[in-house]
DNA sequence: ACAGTTCTGAACATGAGTGTTCAGTCGATC
DNA sequence: GATCGACTGAACACTCATGTTCAGAACTGT
């Protein structure tokens, strides 16, 4: 069992039952508490060391979506971004979840880095009259990552196809559900 | 100390570390862990009770919302459905994270029939051509769902002003962000 | 002041998860 | 086939939350 598979299998157990013991996550990924327990000293180890995993891959994905384009492309770099996102919403839902890790100098750090990107790309959408300006950039940000996670639960839910997802994402933020 | 206190204090403690020990709650509530274990007898108890509560509240904050309007009032009662749930932000956030109590059939139920009502008004909204209809209704849902928790967030952490919340989330969801 | 109720603090047994150790097994490499 | 490394299962001590009990304190209304 490679190491990022335990990271997936202790991610999605994780994930759905957060007590669950080592034992679980061991049995889970096919592996011994005894071999679990030299990857990772602690539970807390394990812990830091998927949301360090969590954000490896959103930064991949952030990097891949090639957001730093002209103002006049930002329609499509967002919807890369989510298109992009939307696979690894796993592991977004685990950082996003996970709580306690406040007292890990570099997760925090890291958080705040990782949302960088995009917001940037909001600010050069609103520079460039594409995204509206009467709203706080961060509360953009907050609308995006919000919709996409919702597009993650129906998909994870078996009620959106994947493939859908990005073009649903992106229209219902841009245009709303009004009419 | 009341038991809506407590379950005010235990919301806040459990929201705030999931992993918080029964000691923990009751001392944040000025309470001897006897007399905890009292009304609640276990730890599960005390958090069916905390999911009932949350129901409670929602429950309220949709009647009080006089939501049975004809189609042509959708948008304000849209606004007064939000503008009530925003007080009672952190039970819903705990209802949300709340995972594990599967298996307790009266919650399952509870939670379908109250999402109910938001569900018919958006409906309605649909029927009157106020609301998009080439969305699914339930996507239409789950994106108010998503702003209204969004604006929480951003009251929880002082960037978002409480009676700003409601006309910002009503603008975001129904024209979107784009210009 | 009294009786009844509730709350408290302390103690206890129990169970479960955690972290550690170690002898034995398996598999790949030379 | 011998060697080296990784993995395993079992056992162990330890910690901590839990649930229970009980005698005494604090508070209630009469």
């Amino acid at each position: 069992m490679s190491v990022q598979s335990i990271l997936d299998v202790a991610t999605e157990v994780l994930l759905a039952k957060p007590s669950a013991s080592l034992g679980d996550v061991a049995k889970a990924a096919g592996v011994s508490r005894t071999t679990l327990h030299k990857r990772y000293a602690t539970r807390h180890d394990l812990l830091v060391a998927l949301s360090h995993d969590a954000y490896d891959r959103v930064e991949k994905a952030m990097t891949d979506a090639q957001l730093d384009v002209p103002g006049s492309e930002v329609e499509a770099a967002l919807e890369r971004a989510i298109a992009g996102l939307i696979p690894i919403g796993p592991r977004i839902e685990f950082m996003y979840r996970q709580i306690g890790l406040d007292d890990v100098p570099d997760l925090v750090a890291r958080y705040e880095q990782t949302g960088e990107p995009l917001l940037r790309l909001v600010r050069r959408g609103q520079e460039a009259g594409i995204i509206r300006s009467d709203m706080p950039d961060w509360w953009i940000v907050s609308t995006l990552d919000a919709s996409f996670y919702s597009a993650w639960e129906a998909i994870s839910v078996g009620r959106l196809a994947p493939l859908d997802a990005p073009a649903l994402v992106m229209k219902t933020v841009m245009r709303g559900i009004g009419t």
